[in-house]
DNA sequence: CACCGTCAAGTCGCA
DNA sequence: TGCGACTTGACGGTG
């Protein structure tokens, strides 16, 4: 089983996408941002080759206004060598990547403009991942979209719709189940028309389930059929629900008993999960540690590392435990290791915790005087109340940049709220 | 420097 | 009929 994240990356330093506005658009703007945006793209894919993650969604933001006419930019020629060395990174290390359009790519909207927009868009993001040279296991996953009053029709429409595609995008497209239109059994009605696989993504399912009833198990199982040899590795996203928000809310991270309820009943190896959830690599490199049945005593520590500043800020008791508890090398227990982990996350914030905490990751600093005295003046403000901890923390941030702080920029403490 | 509203994309549910 | 929700960074304006 290969576990991955969408996107964006928690204790990457320059991991972020840049855009820009139509306003103020220009070649010249658009040229940094995408060297930006590559550069990005390159971290994250080193991040992921050193925490031997395989499984990776790039973002559709990678290249801004992708595939509109504001964007006449040939950026695969342009940016033609930093594409190789990305193709080199994800071949050699056999990252599986995908791409997801977002909610505005309609195939099958009755509106011709907004079809013949979302083609071009899946035409860009096949370009994408024909660049990077990766093989038709490489996916583009798609909603199947819009209802419109009259659910045979619409569907009809992306039956037709399709065979408007080029090649090269029929070769990666893939459908999944949504939250309110169409459910599994729709998708893979769809899906014996066109021959191609289903992605099966569990919240959505649960909020959207069809008539037919059958255990997520079994439907996943259904989905497995129609990955051919050419498509890879069964695909299936999954999440949880945000207790929080509304139905549909992404949790804020992944709780591995939950998860590995659901793997067990799976009962098998042989399938690739997307996590969609708000810490992204964080949640994958937990239910990674897991699942690992070699896992070691330095992958606990050097997940700890990451967290450590977190913890001490919402709870120095869990903080002191999690430190004795790693000094048994012997007897790995990475469930409890993480349980504690979120259970503390969970506990409600104290200043004079967050106080703590900062002056531990101040400690790393070897600083001149009239920083050490800046220091303390914003400590102060912070005391009274006229400083907040959002902006001490991005001063301490600031800080780790200029004084290229590894372990310091490694760290989920700036990023974990 | 922090915060807030707006923008940009398409659909749908709800006043 | 039109607005809010979904998403997220940029950006202009205000405090």
């Amino acid at each position: 089983m290969n576990v991955g994240f969408a996107c964006l990356s928690i204790g990457v330093y320059h991991n972020d996408y840049k855009t820009i506005r139509k306003d103020n658009l220009t070649d010249s703007k658009l040229i940094e941002i995408i060297k930006y945006n590559l550069e990005s793209l390159s971290y994250i894919i080193d991040y992921n080759i050193k925490n031997n993650l395989k499984l990776f969604r790039i973002s559709s933001d990678v290249i801004p206004f992708g595939s509109s006419p504001f964007n006449q930019l040939e950026w695969w020629i342009i940016f033609k060598d930093k594409f190789k060395e990305l193709s080199r990174k994800i071949k050699d290390n056999q990252i599986r990547v995908s791409m997801h359009p977002g909610q505005y790519t309609v195939l099958n909207s009755p509106n011709e403009e907004v079809v013949d927009r979302s083609i071009e868009d899946l035409i860009y993001h096949a370009k994408v991942l024909d660049y990077l040279e990766t093989k038709s296991t490489s996916k583009i996953i798609l909603h199947i979209g819009g209802v419109y009053g009259d659910k045979q029709s619409a569907m009809k429409r992306f039956l037709n719709n399709y065979q408007r595609l080029p090649q090269n995008v029929k070769d990666r497209l893939i459908i999944e189940n949504d939250d309110r239109s169409y459910n599994i059994a729709d998708v893979l009605e769809i899906s014996r028309s066109l021959n191609i696989p289903v992605v099966f993504d569990n919240l959505h399912h649960k909020i959207n389930p069809p008539n037919v009833q059958k255990t997520d198990q079994e439907w996943i199982n259904l989905c497995r059929l129609t990955f051919k040899e050419k498509d890879g590795t069964q695909k299936v996203h999954y999440s949880e629900q945000d207790p929080l928000k509304q139905p549909g809310a992404h949790s804020k991270t992944i709780n591995p008993n939950t998860f590995l309820d659901y793997y067990h009943l799976l009962n098998r190896d042989d399938i690739d999960i997307m996590l969609e959830v708000k810490d992204k690599n964080v949640s994958a490199v937990k239910i990674k540690d897991c699942t690992n049945k070699n896992l070691k005593a330095k992958d606990l520590e050097s997940s700890w590392a990451k967290y450590k500043y977190s913890i001490l800020e919402y709870s120095p008791n869990t903080y002191f435990q999690i430190r004795e508890l790693l000094k048994d090398k012997t007897n790995l227990d990475p469930l409890h290791f993480y349980n504690r982990i979120d259970n503390a996350l969970n506990e409600p914030l104290l200043l004079n915790n967050q106080i703590n905490a900062i002056d531990h990751v101040w400690g790393y600093f070897k600083t001149d005087l009239i920083e050490k005295e800046n220091y303390l003046k914003k400590l102060d403000k912070l005391k009274k109340g006229s400083l907040s901890v959002k902006s001490m923390k991005k001063y301490l941030f600031n800080l780790a940049v200029k004084n290229n702080i590894t372990y310091l920029l490694e760290s989920y403490y700036f990023d974990l709220v």
